[in-house]
DNA sequence: CAATTAACTCGATCCACATGCTGCG
DNA sequence: ATCGCAGCATGTGGATCGAGTTAAT
């Protein structure tokens, strides 16, 4: 993955889909989401300025740049350079917002050396928006749950509570305090208190609450036992091995890794809401099911803001572990508020067919998905990369070899 | 329908050695 | 507090093996 964008390879990438395991400028992104429903739902974060292979989790404010959780912990935790530097938390959206729109999401974006570039400038300024923004960019299905008095407050009602839009959408998005913007995120600081901390989720749910509207939904120190999932998804699985089975876990939790420390999120029932938040697994990590289904959790839930604007948010993961791979982008199934196998419910009214589609697309997802391999040392691996070797052991050098990785030669 | 076999998948293991890390003076 | 040094631990990729799973008979 690399500095260009992945779909027209020119512009410089500024968005990361995880959906497509792409980088894409701002123009194509547009262009490819906008395509159908369905690529509507993707969800994108900015991607990574130092890596720009991964999807960025923190803007640090003093460097002026967006970094992935690796980065973030290589550039601050990890070392004693600057541990203490402003950050904030860089959150993720769904459909198709113009490019006003992003700057509200991302208002550095405009000031970061990258996106101000001409090329990145032309895909903002390529990405008008038509009179009716609002179904520009929010996605059917969106508009179905809004639709959806069962499920969601009606938007306009959420917006009387806070009576400014953008208030509902963009507080999580101003920095956070200097408490927490300068905490610990070094390895293994999985601690409770930093997710506590940290999450802007937390902050968020403080004002649900103020609004009365949380009170609904308090999954503080939710065990995720086995006999407590179906308790958090208020159904009645016709076969629980749909949810254990790494089939179910990855149909819902996403194409992607979650390892056990990343998945500290309790999941709500499907398709709940609070006050017109869905919420959203705040990683979607691989993870096997096994690691999910013990992890004890902590509040560390994502609240989808689908406010007005239908635009949907997801707060920074609140993984612990640098090694991990991180993941910011929640799974846009969830969002969507159908599960991919098509739970019986009364909110599915999926055909049998559909569900079985739905399983064979999540079979074929699986087989493609990728685990790649975390390098820590590229010197390393630099070195592996040439060294001789014999049925795939490394050689002394001098030895006989059967492969060599420079020429593709064999000396015996 | 159960048992057997083949095919397939996937994780663990091994190797050498430069590099990174730690402790000490 | 800082620097240099020595010694140890680590990690890197490709091939292989074995256990487990799936499909076919």
């Amino acid at each position: 993955m690399g500095y260009h964008c992945d779909f027209c390879g020119e512009q410089r990438s500024i968005v990361y889909c995880r959906s497509d395991a792409a980088s894409l400028c701002l123009s194509c992104d547009r262009n490819v989401h906008s395509a159908n429903a369905l690529s509507r739902r993707h969800s994108r974060t900015l991607v990574c300025e130092r890596c720009n292979s991964q999807p960025a989790f923190v803007r640090c404010i003093e460097e002026k740049i967006s970094l992935c959780q690796n980065c973030d912990w290589m550039g601050h935790a990890g070392t004693n350079i600057s541990p203490a530097h402003k950050r904030q938390a860089v959150h993720c959206y769904s459909g198709c917002p113009s490019a006003a729109e992003l700057s509200e999401i991302w208002s550095f974006l405009l000031d970061s050396p990258s996106a101000g570039d001409s090329a990145c400038e032309q895909g903002m300024g390529s990405m008008s928006i038509s009179g009716n923004k609002q179904r520009d960019w929010q996605g059917p299905q969106e508009k179905n749950n809004s639709e959806d008095a069962s499920f969601l407050v009606e938007a306009d009602d959420l917006l009387n509570v806070n009576g400014d839009k953008t208030v509902v959408w963009m507080e999580s998005l101003t920095p956070l305090d200097s408490k927490l913007q300068n905490v610990d995120l070094s390895a293994g600081s999985s601690s409770s208190a930093m997710h506590k901390e940290f999450l802007p989720q937390e902050k968020g749910r403080a004002k649900c609450e103020d609004d009365g509207l949380y009170g609904a939904f308090n999954v503080d120190e939710v065990d995720l036992g086995i006999e407590n999932y179906e308790e958090l998804f208020g159904i009645a699985l016709d076969n629980p091995e749909q949810l254990f089975d790494n089939e179910g876990i990855d149909g819902l939790f996403g194409p992607n890794d979650m390892s056990s420390s990343d998945c500290q999120g309790a999941y709500p029932p499907e398709g709940s809401s609070v006050g017109g938040m869905k919420m959203q697994p705040a990683c979607s990590n691989a993870a096997s099911a096994d690691s999910v289904i013990s992890c004890k959790t902590e509040p560390n839930l994502c609240f989808m803001r689908q406010a007005h604007s239908g635009l949907s948010f997801s707060g920074p993961t609140g993984e612990s572990s640098a090694g991990d791979y991180q993941d910011c982008g929640a799974s846009s199934m969830l969002n969507m508020g159908e599960p991919p196998w098509g739970l019986p419910g009364p909110e599915s009214s999926a055909p049998p067919s559909s569900r079985s589609d739905a399983v064979m697309r999540y079979r074929e997802k699986k087989k493609t998905r990728k685990f790649e391999k975390r390098v820590r040392y590229a010197t390393r691996k630099a070195r592996a990369d040439v060294r001789r070797r014999v049925k795939g052991r490394f050689v002394r050098a001098g030895d006989a070899y059967d492969y060599d990785p420079l020429s593709e030669s064999r000396s015996c």
